[in-house]
Parts: C-alpha cells; structure tokens; sequence
DNA sequence: CGACGATCGATAGTAGACAATCTACAAAAC
DNA sequence: GTTTTGTAGATTGTCTACTATCGATCGTCG
C-alpha cells in the first residue's frame, strides 16, 4: 500500500532535519552553518553535508556564499505576493485531482494532523505548528496522484514558511485547516478550495 | 558594468552544460548519466559531478534512482497546464517589475537575441532556438531588479522546456518573441504582457 | 585615519578506497 | 516450463585525507 518512504539515505536524513530546524525557527535567520559542525554533530562525513546543504539552497532555505558557507536565509518581503499566488496555483490544482482519490483512510489521516495541529496551536508551539500545517497540504500534495507536484510544491512552500514562521500569526491556523478538512470531508469541492484559498496567504 | 557572472564554480559549469544538452535534445529522455564517465569527460572529479547532477535532479530535468544513477526525465503530459500557469504569473510579475528597470542598453541585448532566435529559426537549430528562448525569459527575468525570482522561476521553466524542444512546433518562436520585445520597446506594459501570455503556453 | 597585506577560516575540488545495493543473467528447485 | 535463488558486475553512497582558493579580519605602515 502506501507505505511512507523513509529517507534512506543520509542526505535526505540530513536534509529534512535542517529542513525542519530552518522552517520551525529553531534556526534563524543568518545562522552560519558550517560542513564540519554539522559532520560532527550527526556523525557522519562531509560529503552528504555538502549534498543536503546545496539541496536545500536550492530550495530557497540557505543561501551560499562561494567558499564562504551558507546561512539560513533572510526574508524577502516584496517576493511574498509572487509566491502566495504561486503556491495557491499548485495546491488548487493538487486539491483538483485529489478529490478523486479522497478515501476513508486519507481522511482519517487529515483528521489527526488537524488534532495535532490544534494540540500545537494551544500550547503555542511553533515548531509543532509548522510541521502539522506543512503535513497537512502535503498529503493533499500526495493525494493528488501526480508525484511530479511534490518537487514542484516544495521550494515554493518552503520560501513562504520561512515567512510565515516568522511575521505571521499563526494561531488561527488551527481553524482555517480544520475547515479545508471538513469540506474535503463532505466532498464539496468548491468549499474546500476557498478555505484552501483563504488558508494561503 | 553589467557583467555577466560566468558560472564560477564547476558545479555550475557542469549543471549549466549538462542542462543546455538535456533542453536542447542533444540529451534524449531515459539516456543515463554516470558519474565516473562525465569526471572523465569533463575532467574533473566526481564531487561536482554529483552536486550538478543533483541540482538537476532538483530543477526535474533529471530522474534519481538510489544506487541506480540519474537519467534524463520523461515529460509528464498532465503537468503542463499547471506548469504554464505557473510560468505565466512568475514572468507578469518580473515584467511588471522589469518596467521600472529597462534601459537602451537591455532592450539592444534584447534585440540581439530575438536576431539570434530568427536566425536559429531559420536554420531549424532547436538547441540554438531553445538557448535563445531562454536567454530572452531570463534576461527579464533579471531585469526584474529581484534576485530571487531566478531560482524560483529556473525549475518551472526548465520541466516546461523539457516538453517543449519535443512536443511543440516552436517555429513561431522567433515572432512571439519580437512582439514582446517591440511591446517593451514602446514601454507598451499592457501589450508586453499580452504578449508574453500568448508566447507561454 | 586610511590603505595595504598577511593570516585565518571555511568551502571547493581532487584522489582513491570501500560499502551498499540495484540489475541482469544464469542456475537450481518445483 | 515457470519460478525462485544466487551470483557477478556495475553504479552510486559514503568516507578519509589532502590541496587550492576565496572572503573576512586584523595588524601594520604610510
């Protein structure tokens, strides 16, 4: 079945943890990382360091300086609007195709992330938020059936939550996602699309 | 003056090779690409090798399997109108911004490289046709004033050329574009951008 | 006070080795 | 005859160690 395919290799291991560490604010904006540190810190040499940091430049999270080391990334402000509606484009068409995949199981699946979610937004813990909220849409990525949006949704995304995480309050984001939810649930398509609408921005 | 940043690294050097040769054709979709082949035609080592074939990767030009090696990706049919979609909102939102910006000297650069795509139009050169597509997105794209918006934009445009150097009839190439740069020329924002949503597609 | 240069720190690149694992083909079992 | 197993080869993934190069810093000197 659907089975979660686990980062296999120590790039991608690495990878999404400074994913993770950049996105929930637990890095923050400037912070020199450096190839040796980051060896040592998770044991392993540099050579998949080296991979996970030009990935996740890539990505728009660090920034590279030739022969100099990467930084989380500053916030560009005036790239905001470009990106939201950017990002409304591919979630609206994921959320398109994913309604003709929507079963029990994945439901049940969106319904947890919104109870951890909420859990997350009671107790203001922004890392956990971060992680709920990008859970969430991913599985509507997922859903989707086109594995080719995934790459394409995720440096976007990645770009807006390094914001979002930031400047924005995010408290209602509880509410905002159990609606998406709730519409996916009663199969309304065009409800789910305008809270998935009022959700970006 | 405006010098262009020739790619510094050989990483880039690389990506920027293997990348001109994939979008062009010269690279055709399933070829393999191994490592320890292109150190030794590019004489260098493997490490960058493996950082521009990750970075490809990353752009969708290339396919990863773990163990297995990278090959040049298929196009992906159901994708393309989202892709479109997404080009045509992140080159409106670097024209209108590269209004502010355009000068006698890039509308010259612009005019040789719409001389350059009749040319290669004529002779039915698609890589020439491809490369010079491109150079004239890009350079509004950098005129734009924004530096981010290059990275965004390279992925979405790089999976829609992959599709299109083989699917499309792209001998109208060369009017589209001298209409937008006969638009830009007259400082016409309403008619560029007509345009440049006719030529995106 | 400012310009210049040495030094330092970090990455970029090189070289070679080994481990992990995927593909394919051939042999054995049913 | 079909399926399973096993083995060999190829390729990437990772490691180690080293050199080259670039950027930044900090003195020194004019």
């Amino acid at each position: 079945m659907s089975e979660i395919p686990v980062a296999r290799t120590i790039r991608e291991q690495v990878a999404d943890r400074i994913r993770a560490d950049v996105l929930s604010g637990r890095l923050t904006e400037g912070t020199s990382l450096r190839e040796h540190a980051l060896a040592k810190q998770y044991s392993v040499s540099r050579a998949p360091i080296r991979d996970a940091l030009l990935q996740l430049t890539q990505e728009g999270l660090l920034v590279a300086k030739p022969n100099c080391g990467v930084r989380v990334a500053a916030v560009k402000p005036e790239t905001q609007s470009l990106l939201v509606g950017l990002r409304r484009q591919v979630e609206e068409f994921a959320l398109k195709n994913a309604f003709k995949h929507f079963t029990d199981e994945i439901i049940e699946k969106l319904d947890q992330t919104v109870a951890r979610l909420r859990n997350a937004c009671e107790a203001e813990d922004l890392a956990a938020i971060v992680e709920n909220d990008m859970a969430l849409h991913r599985t509507i990525i997922d859903t989707s059936g086109n594995p080719e949006v995934l790459p394409i949704w995720l440096p976007i995304v990645s770009r807006m939550m390094l914001h979002y995480g930031r400047h924005s309050n995010i408290m209602d984001s509880h509410r905002e996602h159990a609606a998406i939810v709730s519409a996916i649930r009663a199969g309304d398509q065009k409800a789910a699309i305008a809270a998935l609408r009022a959700n970006i921005q």
